[in-house]
RNA sequence: UCCGCAGUAGCUCAAUGGCAGAGCAUUCGGCUGUUAACCGAAGGGUUGUAGGUUCGAGUCCUACCUGCGGAGCCA
């Protein structure tokens, strides 16, 4: 018999199968043991009857530490007295490696502690459920962006200068003469495959060297930036608008077991479908306004400044799907977005916010098409014009309309799962203070 | 960088300024249906660091270190 998954058991009932994994926990009664094994795909409880094995593998086994690596063979049978529905009668099992002292207790961890022990945390339930999460939020992005006709066109990740300037970057030298820096945003070379093919996206890890510590910052993330050519600020809504629902839709029919683990309430994912509020920033600074009438918030919001995190939970609370904030000050926007024609200080730029507390998980817009304005607002920035000549080039030679968004995975991740930090969203989190492992 | 909170056994936490404690984990023993199993026993400590106040400091004061939460900035 060859190997099982445990996920596989409910259709080996009355079959003899040989289970290859760790021991979870193990509890005894005399004569009995329950040994709970996982195996990457699930857990479940097997029964070792004393007089059912020989006797050295009774004794191989009666010592075991949690996290033992073990192979056991046994008869799946229906038990309602089972976590899983399903228990192993143990008749034959091997010992790999007998494991002592296992950090991670079935008692309570503090965060530092876990977070020092990430390579061995990632086995617990909940985190194994969250990662898996993670796995169906990619494989929807990918899925969704495929079929809806873009092309994967991945940017680089060393780049020459700072795509927005203003935040701050991770500096590598470059063999010694040159210096290059870890990207923060592959859009503006969006911009350039996306006039090769029209629609593009870019997918990959994404570095700001911020010093922020909040449960919604990593240092080292991953961002989805979808690109359209011939696209305007309400292309672009919409299609954040498709892609949020398409992903929420996936991962509740996929992932409903880990969803469960997780205690979601998943009427909140359920509540993601199109289409969403939209709200221009004069209407949003409105009901900033209301809301610090009320006292909902502290400060005082005054037109022309970026929303603050208390800003943006206020607003997300007053619905139960993302909104959508569009026309932003430009002042408070990067140099590269169009402006509105109707009123030059507004940039056609679009923040959608998650409801729940999760803040910004999409950030875009439409891009400035024009040369000269480019220019100026390069050289408004300070930056060195001929590190974006290049970009400029796609000004040059078939400018049309064209615009985008970026999503953060962990953002998305942890708004779905409902959990308090984006740092148990991937597999190995890197923060202002954590490095390692 | 700023504001707030914390640091005691491997882990999670107690201890009015007066003998350093418990649960889990570990080791040993018991139990044929356990569900974070339970019952009994044992080992385990430079109370983050350095000073200070005091007859006496885990506890009070000062500085520093480390971490957490938040702000700014952002996805």
């Amino acid at each position: 018999m060859g190997q099982i998954y445990i996920t596989e058991l409910s259709r080996h009932v009355g079959e003899e199968v040989t289970l290859k994994g760790w021991l979870y926990n193990m509890r005894s009664s005399g004569k009995l043991l329950f040994p709970q094994l996982r195996d990457g795909t699930g857990i479940v409880q097997c029964v070792v009857a004393k007089n059912s094995v020989a006797p050295e593998v009774w004794e191989a086994l009666k010592p075991l530490g949690q996290e033992s690596s073990l192979v056991v063979t046994g008869s799946v049978r229906e038990d309602n007295r089972a976590p899983g529905g399903v228990e192993i009668d143990v008749r034959d099992a091997q010992v790999l490696q007998n494991a002592h002292d296992y950090p991670i207790t079935p008692k309570e961890h503090g965060t530092e502690f876990l977070l020092d022990n990430r390579h061995l945390w990632l086995r617990s339930k909940k985190q194994h459920a969250i990662l898996k999460v993670r796995h169906t939020v990619v494989k929807a992005v990918r899925d969704f962006l495929d079929h809806d006709g873009f092309t994967l066109c991945d940017t680089p990740i060393f780049t020459p200068a700072a795509c927005e300037g203003t935040t701050t970057l991770f500096e590598v030298d470059y063999f010694g003469d040159e210096k290059a820096y870890l990207t923060q945003s592959g859009q503006l070379y969006n911009e350039a495959t996306a006039a090769a093919f029209g629609k593009v996206y870019c997918f990959g890890p994404t570095f700001r060297a911020e010093k922020s510590k909040t449960r919604r910052h990593l240092t080292e993330f991953w961002m989805v930036e979808p690109e359209m050519a011939y696209a305007t600020l309400d292309d672009v809504m919409d299609l954040a608008e498709r892609f949020l629902s398409y992903i929420a839709a996936r991962v509740l029919e996929d992932r409903a077991e880990e969803l469960k683990a997780l205690e979601r309430d998943t009427s909140k994912l359920e509540a993601i479908i199109p289409p969403f509020p939209r709200l221009h920033y004069d209407d949003a600074v409105k009901m900033l306004d209301e809301g610090f009438e009320q006292g909902a918030l502290e400060q005082k919001f005054e037109w022309g400044g970026d929303l603050g995190a208390p800003d943006e939970t206020y607003l997300s609370s007053k619905f139960d799907k993302p909104v959508m904030v569009h026309h932003y000050p430009a002042a408070v926007k990067a140099f590269y977005m169009k402006r509105d024609p109707e009123r030059d200080e507004l940039a056609l730029g679009v923040d959608v916010l998650a409801p729940e507390g999760y803040g910004e998980v999409i950030g875009g817009g439409e891009r400035a098409t024009s040369l000269e304005f480019l220019q100026k607002q390069i050289a408004a920035h300070d930056l060195p014009q001929e590190a974006f000549e290049w970009y400029l080039d796609l000004r040059r030679y078939g400018s049309v309309p064209h615009a985008g968004f970026g999503m953060g995975v962990e953002r998305c991740t942890a708004w779905m799962c409902g959990i308090e930090h984006v740092r148990e969203t991937i597999p190995f989190p890197r923060m202002l203070y954590r490095l390692t492992p």
